[in-house]
RNA sequence: GGCGCCGUACCCAAGUGGUUAAGGGAAGGGUCUGCAAAACCCUCAUUCAGCGGUUCGAAUCCGCUCGGCGCCUCCA
């Protein structure tokens, strides 16, 4: 079948408009996304943003695209409010912290969260970057783009570090719209004054700091990098001067990615990133995820505190389009639970379909057309709503056919979930010989297959009575039987404990 | 002060100028099953916060009102 011609539009914060990403070499996307600082397990809303990065990629993939995906690590803490001592840096936080009395210094408690933090990448069944660069790594680059921003004369030194000079950049604020910086400072926010910079706007690029818990020898001695620096580096490193799509959270458009756009505009004389993406936050119960508000949920808080399936997780943080606001509830991840367990059943129904005749196929064209609409609706600008929709139809189509669906329905089903899984990553198929993926995690207690049996022969005596307390029994044990033509199963209950 | 978003059924939510307002969850009815679960079929918004306007035509565009929310150098 042809694949028809697709573009992939996504909305641009930078023109605001949805427009078509047209990568600079065709069919080769060159696509940075910002992480996490690991000073602390990531959360869902972290995750929401990483979640559009990855749907981002899987879309290209889909359409044959070949994508270089970055996204860092930030391992420095940065003191971003630019006095002398009042601000905290946030692996120094970490490590003051509870968690963090652990770990033996800031070093070890960045290698363990970042970890954490692929490990939860993967739960969540995320496609693994190209690089997961680190900003310690890329020390030596920073410093030397610092150097060259100085002597284009765009930054100058302070006894209190290097400065980014705003005004030597005639385009800063185009990303967010800050174009007044003078009313920028009109907020409610304090604003910390620091007599050494030109311009209150003026960001670091280097903090001269010879107590900081990180510190590098550099032209300006001991100190660390700037905030923003890395970014601007690390992009520029792995997927060259002007990349195609950058992306993060609605909140790094400003300072964050400004402050990338001043910076590497001013190294390289080219457009930083042709397209630009951010994330709505994700809220808990209608309200601003906080832990002071007890609504902060980091993955592991989910899938090992409530019980959560991980696929039932990335479905309910994928369930609205990454540009609207997301509530997060605990009904919203019941809700996804249903539906992730509804494409698992689905599988079970066809590969034990795969021995029968092979007769006629009656859905694969169906099912075909659904998989083409879901990818439509991803390239109109990620529009995960529908997409699941349509995905989810064609559930409904192998479900009608049943059990007795000839083995070439089986085959286009397996097929279906398999694309499905590809481009929306709600299902992962089990491998062939790989027993299927309920039972992959956690085989049921022996003493619970015992009681199974042996509910089989109350049935097969007629004791329905002695059977109904067998189950009962294997339910308080959290499990649950389904009968079914080929014999009772054994299933863990799937139950999140809001 | 600046930038911006949202208000669609019991809940989540798509649709942003024109056929019957997607889809999911919950709920109710039915089929199947010893029972149950799963699955399948059916029901579930003459109406899109309110009020005005533009238009042959608006949930969709404009204005106002009410209500909720986000960002503005800690933040994904």
């Amino acid at each position: 079948m042809p694949t028809p011609e697709r573009k992939f539009r996504l909305y641009d914060t930078m023109t605001r408009e949805v427009k078509e990403i047209v990568p600079t070499e065709p069919g080769h996307l060159r696509f940075y996304s910002c992480g996490p600082t690991v000073y602390s397990y990531a959360h869902i809303g972290n995750f929401r943003t990483f979640l559009t990065g990855d749907l981002v990629v899987r879309t290209a993939q889909a359409l044959g695209w070949r994508v270089s995906y970055v996204s860092n690590i930030t391992d420095v803490g940065h003191l971003t409010s630019e006095d002398q001592d009042g601000g905290e840096d946030r692996m120094e936080k970490g490590l003051k912290s509870k968690e963090g009395e652990k770990f033996l210094n800031v070093w070890d408690l960045a290698d363990y969260y970042a970890d954490c933090f692929k490990a939860d990448w993967h739960r969540l069944n995320l496609r693994t970057p190209l690089v997961w660069p680190r900003a310690t790594q890329h020390m030596r680059e920073q410093i030397l783009a610092v150097e060259k921003l100085i002597e284009s004369g765009n930054a100058y030194e302070t006894p209190t570090g290097v400065y980014f000079d705003v005004d030597s950049f005639k385009d800063y604020g185009k990303l967010s719209g800050n174009r007044d910086r003078d009313n920028l400072y009109q907020g409610v926010r304090d604003v910390v004054q620091d007599d050494n910079k030109r311009h209150p706007s003026d960001f670091a690029l280097w903090k001269k700091d010879d107590k900081h818990l990180m510190q590098w020898f550099s032209p300006w001695g001991w100190g660390f990098p700037g905030w923003h620096i890395e970014c601007s580096v690390m992009a520029m490193q792995y997927l060259g001067e002007t990349i195609d799509l950058h992306a993060g959270g609605e909140d790094l458009v400003f300072p964050h990615h400004e402050c990338e756009i001043a910076q590497s505009e001013c190294l390289t004389h080219h457009t930083f990133a042709n397209h630009w993406m951010h994330t709505r936050f994700l809220q808990v119960d209608g309200e601003k995820m906080s832990k002071s508000l007890g609504n902060f949920y980091t993955v592991r808080d989910l899938v090992e505190g409530k019980g959560a399936d991980p696929l039932a997780l990335r479905y309910a943080l994928i369930s609205v389009p990454y540009g609207k606001p997301l509530n997060f509830t605990m009904q919203t991840l019941r809700d996804a639970t249903k539906n992730v367990e509804r494409y698992r059943e689905c599988e079970r129904l066809a590969r034990e379909a795969l021995g029968h005749a092979e007769d006629e196929d009656r859905i694969g064209d169906e099912l075909d057309a659904l998989y083409h609409q879901a990818l439509d609706a991803m390239c109109e600008d990620l529009n995960t709503s529908v997409a699941l929709a349509k995905a989810l139809e064609g559930t409904g189509a192998i479900f009608r056919e049943g059990a007795s669906m000839s083995a070439s329905s089986a085959r286009s089903a397996l097929g279906y979930l398999g694309k499905i899984g590809e481009l929306l990553g709600i299902v992962r198929l089990t491998e062939d010989g790989e027993a299927p993926e309920a039972a992959r995690s956690d085989e049921p207690p022996a003493m619970l297959v015992e009681k199974v049996a042996q509910r089989q022969a109350a049935k097969a005596a007629k004791e329905f009575a002695l059977a109904d307390a067998l189950r009962v029994e294997v339910e308080a044990a959290g499990w649950e039987i389904r009968d079914t033509p080929t014999g009772p199963q054994l299933r863990r209950k799937v139950e999140v404990v809001g």
